[in-house]
Formats: structure tokens, C-alpha cells, sequence
DNA sequence: ACCTGAACACCGTTCAAGT
DNA sequence: ACCTGAACACCGTTCAAGT
């Protein structure tokens, strides 16, 4: 690729495998991501990369790391030009939500196979936490402005959540016929509007 | 295990591994399942499998279907006592399906990733398509009944079905703090009713 | 028809040794 | 501090040969 002669390597490996692992889940998928491959890709020698990652499963929890930080950033960016009701600012981040998985769909299932698993780091269970707290936030304003029906937001929140969760997995692998999925999303923000109705009104 | 003399193995190898990969998979987790694993647990050789599977994604896609198959089994089981209200009917529907994803929760994950690969089998394609009938019945039902807003099947089943995915995925993979999963399921079946209610309702 | 044993090309991980 | 090269214990897959 790069002609130069390198006596080590360039700079940064560990930015390098990093960038390169999510490439290679991207194009080729979790099951062909091997550090020997990463290391023979950026031309370093086979052991090179623990060096930065302990083993494997440390490369893949860095990867997730930066998928809850690029996710949490798009969600909070996605309520600022919102606007006010409680309909805006759920479309808002839902179609932002749903839109980050097609984009990141490999990326996104590593997420959450990592977020379940009892070793999670610190760090990680953290950035899951700034995520569920924007949720939990858009509720709560919208129970403050009565626009939501009345409850602890974990409760009101949990099937939005479900949903908005399950809608997004089964955009991204694929799973919707495209006629379906070219409405569908306004099928569910619909939906979860009615089922977010004060109970005066139902 | 069994200490009597085999010449060969003792009679069904093919129905052994399937058995035993389920074990596997449900014990430690899908990245232990392990061709050469199995084979040294039933005391074959590594090249035995080969012959009733072609390749380890042969035994994967034959554990998926096993799987399809006992899921459409407890959920048509699971209409029969329901009655007759769409309300209990998809009350039924939904605790059975979660039920399962409780119990088999490394297995309808293998089931899901195998579901949206291009290459699936015809019979594992037509087994998936018994089960989204049966949500479609169920819907088409309640809408027959004056119970569910009118509109086609796929579009007013999608979030019913987002829904459900999701909630299930979460429980089963821990993901939902035990006192909020105590609840949790009787709230995303109240919302999915609201989402359902006919238009002269809301 | 069903299984074995050896072979091949891959892995992840570790560790002394190099620069 | 960072990387190499060899070594070890695993994989999946294939294929001649055995019963």
C-alpha cells in the first residue's frame, strides 16, 4: 500500500487497527476480523498488536467504545433542532437512531453483544448509561409538558425503547422488504406516539 | 460417558451433534461451538461431522430450523387456549414468544443472524414465513373483529412485531434491570394495545 | 454407508530477543 | 517503548484409506 520503508511502523497502530477493524466488519463481516489479518493488512508483524489490545476481545471493546461515543453524539445533536413537542423531538431521534444502524449495522450488533456481556469495562457501561439517559429525558420533558402519559419514565420508556430497539435491528440486517421498510418507520413513530397518549386521552 | 465397546458411534451422529452443539451453545456461548469440540465430546473422530454436515454452517442452519420449528410449535400452541378477544390473544402471543426468548436466548440469536444471511436455506426461509403468518393472522384477526385499526397487515403488524423483537432481545440478553423486567412485559403489551386501537378510538 | 488419520492452511496468545 | 520471529495449542476442511 504505503511504499516508504518503515523501520516499525508509521504512528499510531493503535488508531490504525482500530480504523481498519471497523473496514473489515463493515465489508466483511464479525467472523473474518482476525488480528492476523489486521496486523498483515497495516504490514506490522502478527504479535504487534498486543501491544495495544490485550487480546482480541480488547480490540473489540475499544471498537464498541467508539460506537457509543459516535452514537451518543449523533443522538444529541439530533435534539438540538428539534423543536419542542414531544412528537418532534421522538422523530427526531428514533429516525436519527434507526438511520445510525442501517449505517453501522455490523458495528452495532458488536455493540450490543459486548453491552451484555457481564465483563463490560467501565467505560463502556458508562457511555451505555449517557445513551439510556437521553431517553429517559426525552420522556420526562414530555411528561412535564403533558404530552406523555404519567409514570416512572423507565416504565413509560421501556417499550419505546423496545421498540425503537427492535425496529432498528430488524432495519439494519435486512429483514424488512423494502416496500415495507420505505413507510414502515412512520408506522412506528406513529404507533409509539399512541402508545405514549395520556391516559385522559386514552 | 457411556463405557460400552463402539465399534463406530452408537447410532444417530447426526441427531447427537445437533443435540449436543444446542448444549454448547446454551452453556458457553456460540464462540465455543466448536466442530472438533463436539466430535471429541461424542467420541468421534474431527472428520466425522463432515459427513452429515457439509460444513459448520451446515450444523448452525440445522440447529436455526430445529429452533423455528419448536418456536411456530408454542406459539400456534399458545392461540389455541387464548380466547377469543385480540387482547388476550396477543397477550398470549407475546408472553410465549418471550417466554422462549428467555429460555433460548443464545439460539434465537443464532436464529436471527442465520435469518438475514442471503444464503438461507429454502426450508429455513419458509419455516421464518410460518411465523410472521401468524402474527399477520393474528392482526388481520383483530382488525376483523373491529378490534385493531383498519390498514394493511404488514403496516399495522411492523410495530407490534418491532416491539416484541425488542423487548424480547433485551430480556434475554439481560439487558433490562430485574425490577424493571418484573413489569416490564405487562407495559409493552398495555402500549401495544394502545398503538392497535381503531381510529374513531384515537 | 460411515468413520479414521494425516495433512494443510489458518487462528489467538505468549515470550525471548532485537532496535 | 515498540516491534519481530518462533513456538504452542487450537481451529475448519479435505481426502485417501480403512471397516
Amino acid at each position: 500500500m504505503h511504499t516508504r520503508t518503515r523501520r516499525y511502523h508509521h504512528g499510531d497502530l493503535r488508531a490504525a487497527l482500530l480504523t481498519r477493524a471497523e473496514e473489515t466488519l463493515r465489508e466483511k463481516g464479525p467472523a473474518a476480523l482476525s488480528l492476523r489479518e489486521l496486523a498483515r493488512d497495516l504490514g506490522v508483524s502478527h504479535a504487534a498488536p498486543s501491544r495495544h489490545f490485550k487480546d482480541k476481545q480488547a480490540l473489540l471493546d475499544a471498537l464498541a467504545l467508539t460506537g457509543f461515543e459516535r452514537l451518543t453524539a449523533v443522538l444529541e445533536a439530533s435534539q438540538d433542532g428539534a423543536g419542542e413537542t414531544f412528537a418532534k423531538r421522538l422523530d427526531a431521534m428514533v429516525r436519527t437512531y434507526v438511520g445510525f444502524a442501517r449505517d453501522n449495522a455490523e458495528l452495532l450488533d458488536l455493540m450490543y453483544s459486548i453491552k451484555h456481556d457481564p465483563a463490560a469495562s467501565d467505560v463502556l457501561v458508562e457511555a451505555t448509561h449517557r445513551w439510556s439517559d437521553l431517553v429517559v429525558r426525552l420522556i420526562g420533558d414530555g411528561q412535564a409538558r403533558g404530552e406523555v402519559r404519567e409514570g416512572p419514565v423507565e416504565r413509560v420508556g421501556l417499550p419505546v425503547f423496545a421498540a425503537l430497539h427492535g425496529y432498528a435491528d430488524l432495519a439494519a440486517t435486512g429483514m424488512l422488504p423494502s416496500e415495507v421498510d420505505e413507510h414502515g418507520l412512520d408506522e412506528v413513530i406513529a404507533f409509539m406516539l399512541r402508545g405514549c397518549v395520556p391516559r385522559d386521552v386514552l
